[in-house]
RNA sequence: GGGGGAAUGCCCGAGUGGUUAAUGGGGACGGGCUGUAAACCCGUUGGCUUUGCCUACGUAGGUUCGAAUCCUACUUCCCCCA
C-alpha cells in the first residue's frame, strides 16, 4: 500500500489553525501508520454557488492532499433535499432534483480551483439514499432520540421561539453521519457549526462496527458584514465565481476589523508577511487582501487589473473600462426626447419610475457626469448619456432619434 | 379528537371602527465625512402618466357613511389537553 511521506503530515501541522479535533490522540494514532487517510468533506449543492466561507474547508481540505492524504469531496446531493438546519431559523424550501443537479455540476468545476484533482475523490450521497427504502429511514431514525435533537441549539431556538420544525429536518444530521459509514471516513472536517453532525458520524460509525473517524472544525469565515457567518442569502458573500472586478471590489469593503482572520482564512500569505501588511496601511493591506483573493480564482493578471481599475475609479474617480451601454426602445422617445425616470427603470438602473425621482431628489443620479436635480429632466434623441447612480452603478444609454 | 391563540410592508414588530401607505427597530438605498472600512450625521424605503390617482394589513365574502381593526367561511402556523 501507498505511504505517506510528507514534512506536513503530523498531528501538529494537521490542527493548525483548526477550532477543536475530537480526537487528536485517535488522529496520531491515525497517522503513525503511514498509509493515506481518507478525509471527507461535504458540500450540499443548495445553491448554485460557492463563496470563500466554502473555501476555508476546502483550502484545509488541500493541505491534506499535499500531506499525502485523499479528498473524499462528497457533493450532498441528497441532503441538499433535505437542507441542513444548523444555524438557520426557517425550514429551507426543498429543491427539485433538476436543480440540485445543476448546481452539483458548478460545485465541481469550482472546488477544483483549490482542490488536486489527482487526489480527490468526489461521491454523491444519492447514491446510497436513493436505494434505502422507508424501513432503512427508520432505522436511521432510531439511532438517535428527540431529545438528543432539541440539545441542539438551532433547534431549541426555534422551538422556543414557536418557529416550526420539520419532522425531516431532524434527519439531515443522520444522513450526514450515515455518509461518513458509507465512504469509510477516517476524517472528516467542518465549520465549528459543524461539530453536531460531524460527531453524529462518530457515533453511526461505531455503531457499524467501524473505526469512528476523526472530527476536525474549522473557524467560520465571517461575511462582509462583520457579523455573521458568510452566507449566500445574507447577501454578505463573494462567491467564487464573482467577476474579479466584483470580486475585489467586494473584498475592499470588508470590515477593517476582519482583515486579521481573512488573511489567515483565505489567503496563503505567510505569517511574516500578514504581519508586515497589517501594521501599515489599512488601505494597503485590504488591497493585497483582495489582489490576493482574486488572483487565487481569477489569476495574477486579473487581480492586478482589476486592483487598478478599483483605484481609477474610486480613489482618482474615474470610469470603469467596461460600462454597459443600452440603446433605448423607440416608444420611450416622445416629443424628441426621452424622460430621464423612464431611461434610469428601462435599463436596471432603478427598480421603479418612483425610486428613480427619489433617487434624483436625493442627488444621486449623474448624467454625463452633472448632478440631475429635476426629476422632469430629459435626454434628447439622438444623443448618448453616461447614466450614473450612486457611486458605482454606471450606464451608458442612446436616445434612438 | 377537544380547547385556546396568531397571520401587518424586505425582515422583526406596533396598531383593535374614522386626518392611515399604516408608530418603532433592523436591513437596504441615496447624500455628507472617508480609505467603497469603522463610527457619526442627514434623507428615502408600495406602484403610477406623482400638487393627483391606484393597490395594500393571510384568502373569499359580509356589516358599516367609513374596516388592518367587527362578523362568517376557508387556508396556514403556534400553544395546551387527550
Amino acid at each position: 500500500m501507498e505511504t505517506v511521506v510528507s514534512s506536513g503530515n503530523t498531528t501538529e501541522a494537521l490542527l493548525a489553525g483548526t477550532v477543536a479535533c475530537h480526537s487528536s490522540a485517535e488522529l496520531s494514532a491515525k497517522l503513525k501508520r503511514g498509509t493515506p487517510l481518507r478525509v471527507k468533506f461535504g458540500v450540499d449543492p443548495s445553491s448554485p454557488d460557492l463563496h470563500l466561507g466554502h473555501a476555508v474547508p476546502l483550502r484545509y481540505l488541500r493541505r491534506w492532499q499535499d500531506a499525502g492524504h485523499l479528498a473524499v469531496l462528497l457533493l450532498g446531493d441528497a441532503t441538499a433535499m433535505v437542507g441542513d438546519p444548523t444555524g438557520k431559523n426557517a425550514t429551507r424550501p426543498q429543491l427539485t432534483r433538476e436543480q440540485v443537479e445543476a448546481h452539483a455540476a458548478t460545485y465541481l468545476e469550482q472546488a477544483f480551483h483549490v482542490l488536486d484533482p489527482e487526489r480527490t475523490e468526489v461521491v454523491r450521497n444519492s447514491d446510497w439514499f436513493d436505494q434505502m427504502n422507508f424501513m432503512d429511514a427508520i432505522k436511521l431514525g432510531a439511532t438517535t432520540t428527540v431529545a438528543r435533537m432539541l440539545e441542539r441549539d438551532t433547534f431549541e431556538t426555534r422551538y422556543k421561539a414557536g418557529v416550526p420544525i420539520s419532522l425531516h429536518e431532524f434527519l439531515y444530521p443522520l444522513m450526514q453521519a450515515r455518509d461518513s459509514v458509507e465512504v469509510r471516513a477516517d476524517v472528516e472536517i467542518g465549520g465549528s457549526d459543524q461539530t453536531f453532525n460531524l460527531l453524529a458520524g462518530r457515533d453511526q460509525m461505531r455503531d457499524a462496527g467501524m473505526e469512528p473517524q476523526i472530527c476536525i472544525t474549522l473557524p467560520l469565515l465571517v461575511g462582509l458584514d462583520g457579523e455573521q457567518k458568510m452566507s449566500k442569502s445574507l447577501g454578505n458573500a463573494i462567491g467564487l465565481t464573482d467577476e474579479p472586478r466584483e470580486m475585489f471590489g467586494r473584498a475592499m469593503s470588508l470590515p477593517d476589523a476582519l482583515m486579521p482572520s481573512w488573511f489567515q482564512l483565505t489567503t496563503s500569505l505567510s505569517e511574516a508577511r500578514v504581519a508586515e501588511l497589517l501594521a501599515g496601511s489599512p488601505r494597503e493591506a485590504k488591497g493585497a487582501l483582495a489582489a490576493e483573493i482574486v488572483a487565487t480564482y481569477h489569476g495574477e493578471a486579473a487581480a492586478r487589473e482589476a486592483s487598478e481599475e478599483f483605484d481609477r475609479i474610486f480613489r482618482d474617480k474615474g470610469l470603469p473600462d467596461d460600462i454597459p451601454s443600452t440603446r433605448l426602445q423607440a416608444e420611450l422617445v416622445e416629443d424628441g426626447s426621452v424622460w430621464i425616470v423612464k431611461a434610469l427603470t428601462s435599463v436596471g438602473l432603478a427598480a421603479s419610475s418612483g425610486e428613480a425621482r427619489r433617487l434624483i431628489r436625493s442627488g444621486g443620479v449623474r448624467a454625463d457626469d452633472e448632478k440631475v436635480s429635476d426629476e422632469q429632466a430629459r435626454l434628447s434623441a439622438g444623443g448618448s448619456y453616461l447614466l450614473r447612480v450612486g457611486k458605482r452603478r454606471f450606464h451608458r444609454v442612446e436616445v434612438p432619434a
